[in-house]
DNA sequence: CTTGCTCCTATAGTGGCTAGAGGATGTAGA
DNA sequence: TCTACATCCTCTAGCCACTATAGGAGCAAG
């Protein structure tokens, strides 16, 4: 008699790990389910498909609190998506920062590498460039 | 007399926070410096270029671990620069792993903003990605 | 001598989990 | 029915690299 999706098995199906999941219900993301007659938390369909929800938003790089305003605007359809268009916009120009500042630091770690003599410390290119700042060519913002 | 400089001009010089400073410190990261009669810390220039060191490394991405290795590599120029090097490379693959899977991101944020009606959540696609993963074109590893 | 700046220690908090201890429950086979 | 094993429970502590706060003490200029 079991009409309820332990949390293994939910675990499974989203590819959340289970502790993830009973943290996500700790910090109010979740909605704490019923439990059995042994004190086992037993979830449904749509529990699961919010922990897909919430998964797929963290893999998108979006912060806990971000996937709260998501969660709540699909919760009420009828709404305006306008929160949701901004909170993705702002994402995107992050992300978009972001990729900026790596590709800077993937510049200056090619750089440190080919210049590298592969020989004594005394004359690596890793080191120096690491060590003077004013070798660096651009200025990164954060890596 | 104060042939010895305070944390707060080492913070200026360097841009690493005081409690950031100490935090080294107390990790072992950077030596304890001697302290004045009223227990204040006085640091030199050699302990300053090793602050530059490790906010250059930190900018670069270099985890803590690792730059406690090439700070170690620093101080032995003798030596092959091999281990430098390899970090080095590790580092530079991990970036661009993350520029890859960044991109990838940013394509799947621009589809869903470009994809958004400004109306109401019902059809917003920024919800609809986010809730369908099928929908997703781009397998990200980390983003 | 007082004002205000810098510094000190120690502790706790951040985000987003992850790991471990120590125990209860559920299930499948002998 | 017994037993072995998987799965689950709670609770606490740890991870990284800081950052913030409280409650003081020291120091330099006006």
């Amino acid at each position: 008699m079991s009409h309820g999706i332990a949390i293994g098995r939910v675990s499974d199906a989203t590819g959340v790990k289970i502790p993830t999941i009973r943290y996500y219900e700790q910090i109010g993301l979740l909605p704490a389910p019923p439990r059995t007659e042994g004190n086992r938390r037993t979830y449904d369909l749509k529990d699961t498909e919010r922990l897909t929800f919430i998964r797929h938003s963290r893999e998108l790089g979006f912060e806990i609190d971000e996937i709260r305003t998501l969660l709540t605007l699909q919760d009420r359809p009828d709404q305006s998506c306008e929160d949701a268009d901004a909170i993705a916009r702002t994402h995107l120009a992050e992300v978009k920062e972001k990729i900026a500042s790596l590709t800077a630091l993937q510049h200056e770690l090619e750089r440190m590498v080919v210049g590298c003599s592969h020989g004594r410390v005394e004359t690596c290119r890793v080191i120096e460039i690491l060590a003077d700042h004013g070798k660096c060519k651009h200025h990164l913002h954060q890596a």
